[in-house]
RNA sequence: GCCCAGAUAGCUCAGUCGGCAGAGCAUUUCACUCGUAAUGAAAAGGUCGAGGGUUCGAUUCCCUCUCUGGGCUCCA
């Protein structure tokens, strides 16, 4: 046969000669695509462009500038990476190198257990970029694995891996998905440099380039903490040097908003080292913006059907031992404090005390929903290495909540739960949501398997109901039951993990928690863990870098900032504070003793909502000159006019209240 | 917990190949009274994260700890 015919995405089909390969099609589609070229889908599999074409395939070409293009060139990229440490590093071993998000890693072994400094990320660079000038293709090559084996006698890593995939215990999440059964494949250069790989990868490293090395960090062989520590570099791969500046631009924005940061520069909180790890102290300014949002959470849960409760920080270790959490989560607790008359804990949950209320005498289903809530300061020890600022921290507040039900009111509950949490979220200038429906890990469960897909049905409802997207993870839920994460989207596209509603059959178990139902016998009821904030703490967090700490009017720790232009004018602003004080804002004021431009700009840069600079011509006629944040100034504004603005502005907060 | 890098004035950072510690901003005082993003001058401000070791002498070199950052692992 002298030709062949392909089948390509648009449903359209194409002759080619016989041995014409995917660029050979790309080139034939037009030269414009050609260029673009990076590899190839066949029959649903990525290919190298070089593979040869078989009549009747399906065929699409991947271009650069596409997240797949993308994937295929941070490979290749970190192939190169590998190359040039191999070669600068005698003795090293290599490892796995894959493409993640915005780049790749390579990770690696060092003789003699030495690391890689920040210093030699460059000398790294240089070469990578002599190896990518030499424009050296990338050839993919499949053999036995007796002679992989040989080929890598001297890369212990590369050996395992081969081991892996030939004895097919493979598990897909190494990149060493390099061939099934016996066969292996290999991409080799002409530098006889040859990595193990399933490839695809561009046809050359002259299409590489737009790349720079971020960072060295360690990581374990395979995941694991027991496995040998490795040496792994991070990068970043673009398809163009436009691509590349983009990037590093949005990643310096993203350290502008970093909630540490913006704690430090806008005197919200702070992290004191005489504390100890992972715990902050609020400063006045963080402060109100944390009264303002727990305000507004109890409004809300007031107003949404919850009751309130107070539980103590400390608790006898019978509690824990009842709830499993002795058991199961000693490591993350705090350690004992032996008392005379018994050992106690810090609490790293709120609900085995929520469980005491509800047991606290006989409940009829009449009661149910019960739904108690409280702002529960909790205490975790968290590993070391693992604090994050807000985001990670040893002791904080959640908007905790345990609703008790009927398994029959669960969908109705769960439903609702939904409304409240978008509601809440919303709020909080939250636009873009996303949800995942964790379900049984088949390892690891309390309860009957009725009773777990009765409940996952139930989550699934209700999120369907609600219309909203979700992912399922399978396994993925906790012991005691399956539960629905809220993802949002953040407003420069980062998502965040923020609410969570969490069926749990365990702790009723263990409380032995019942209820008297119409027909007089005794049940027990479902247990519902919900926080729509997770940790105060790091919602805020979240908010700060969302905002980029320049807070909504009604959440700002400082409203209005007054500015009299001169000292005659200080009894005018005064009168001005009195005024915006007396209709309940938050204003402050700077007298003249700085120079005005100098006094705006500090007013800019705490991003303080309003600045109003009052002069002659404002005393005279009652009026402010208004400095919306962001916005252009305004003179000659009535100070009637502007209250009623500023009232319209934090009207917001009173939505749903 | 593991790997790497750090910790110097309130903040951001420079510096000391081992010999009395520096800048800018912020603070205080004085002068200036100013209409939209930094007025000028002066002063004050440090156990150089903590403890130990080496040394005539340590902020500097070594060890341990604490805290922070970037990752890994973990996250009820």
């Amino acid at each position: 046969m002298s030709e062949i015919a392909v089948l390509l995405p648009d449903g359209s089909s194409r002759s080619l000669p016989a041995g014409a390969t995917a660029y050979d099609l790309a080139a034939a589609i037009g030269s414009r695509l050609a260029k673009a070229a990076v590899a190839a889908v066949v029959d649903g599999e990525e290919r190298d462009l070089s593979s040869p074409l078989r009549n009747g395939s399906r065929v699409a070409i991947v271009t650069e500038g596409t997240d797949e293009g993308r994937h295929v060139l941070r490979h290749s990229t970190a192939h190169v990476l590998a190359q040039a440490v191999i070669q600068l590093f005698p003795g090293a071993k290599y490892t796995i190198g894959p493409a993640i998000e915005d780049g790749f890693y390579y990770d690696f072994e060092l003789p003699g257990g030495a690391t890689f400094a920040e210093d030699d990320l460059a000398r790294i660079e240089v070469r990578m970029r002599e190896i990518i000038k030499a424009n050296q293709p990338f050839v993919r090559d499949e053999l036995p694995a007796g002679e992989a084996l040989r080929v890598f006698a001297d890369q212990p890593y590369k050996c395992e891996i081969i081991e892996r995939v030939s004895s097919g215990a493979a598990d897909g999440a190494d990149s060493g998905e390099v061939g099934s059964g016996e066969t292996i494949s290999v991409y080799r250069n002409s530098e006889s440099f040859v990595d193990l790989c399933r490839g695809p990868h561009v046809p050359s490293t002259a299409r590489l380039g737009h790349f720079k090395l971020m960072k060295v960090a360690g990581a374990y062989w395979r995941g694991s903490e027991k496995g040998p520590m490795l040496q792994r570099i991070y990068g970043t791969a673009w398809e163009s040097k436009d691509a590349l500046a983009e990037h590093l631009h949005r990643l310096e924005e993203a350290e502008k908003r970093d909630h540490r940061r913006l704690a430090t520069e806008l005197d919200l909180l702070s992290f004191p080292q005489e504390l100890g790890g992972g715990l902050a102290v609020w400063h006045p300014k963080g402060a109100i913006v944390r009264k303002l949002m727990e305000d507004y959470s109890r409004i809300r849960h007031q107003t949404g059907g919850y009751e309130f409760v107070f539980t103590p920080h400390l608790a006898n270790a019978n509690l824990f031992q009842t709830s499993g959490h002795l058991d199961f989560y000693k490591d993350g607790m705090y350690p004992a404090m032996e008392m005379d008359n018994g050992v106690y804990y810090p609490k790293p949950m709120n609900c085995p005390m929520h469980c005491l209320i509800y047991r606290s005498r006989q409940r009829s289903y009449r009661e149910l929903p019960l739904r108690l809530f409280e702002l529960g300061t909790v205490y975790r020890y968290e590993r070391a290495g693992t604090l994050h600022g807000l985001m990670r921290i040893r002791g904080f507040t959640q908007d905790d909540s345990h609703i008790y039900c009927t398994e029959d009111q669960l969908q109705d509950e769960i439903a609702s739960l939904l409304d409240f949490v978008m509601s809440v979220l919303r709020t909080f200038g939250f636009h873009e949501f996303t949800a995942n429906l964790s379900t049984k890990d088949p390892a690891k469960y309390v309860g009957d398997d009725a009773i777990w897909d009765r409940a996952t049905d139930a989550l699934r409802n209700a999120l369907e109901r609600y219309g909203l997207s979700y992912k399922v993870k399978e396994g993925d839920a906790a012991f005691y039951g399956p539960k629905i994460d809220i993802d949002v989207k953040d407003a420069i596209g980062r998502t965040w993990q923020l609410s969570t509603i969490q069926c749990d059959f365990n702790l009723p178990e263990r409380f032995g928690l019942e209820y008297v139902g119409a027909d007089s016998g005794r049940h027990r009821p479902i247990m519902l863990h919900r926080a729509l904030f997770g940790s105060v703490e790091r919602f805020f967090g979240v908010l700060v870098e969302h905002y980029a700490g320049a807070f909504p009017a009604w959440l700002a720790p400082v409203q209005v900032r007054v500015l009299p232009v001169a000292a005659s004018h200080q009894q005018y602003a005064e009168s001005i504070i009195a005024r915006l004080a007396a209709a309940g804002f938050r204003a402050d004021l700077v007298d003249s003793s700085d120079p005005l431009g100098k006094r705006i700009r500090n007013g800019k840069l705490e991003k303080i909502p309003y600045v109003l600079v009052v002069g002659d011509t404002d005393v005279s006629s009652g009026t402010v000159g208004v400095n919306p944040r962001g916005g252009d100034v305004e003179r000659d504004v009535s100070v009637d006019s502007f209250i009623e603005r500023l009232r319209a502005d934090v009207a917001v907060a009173s939505v749903g209240a």
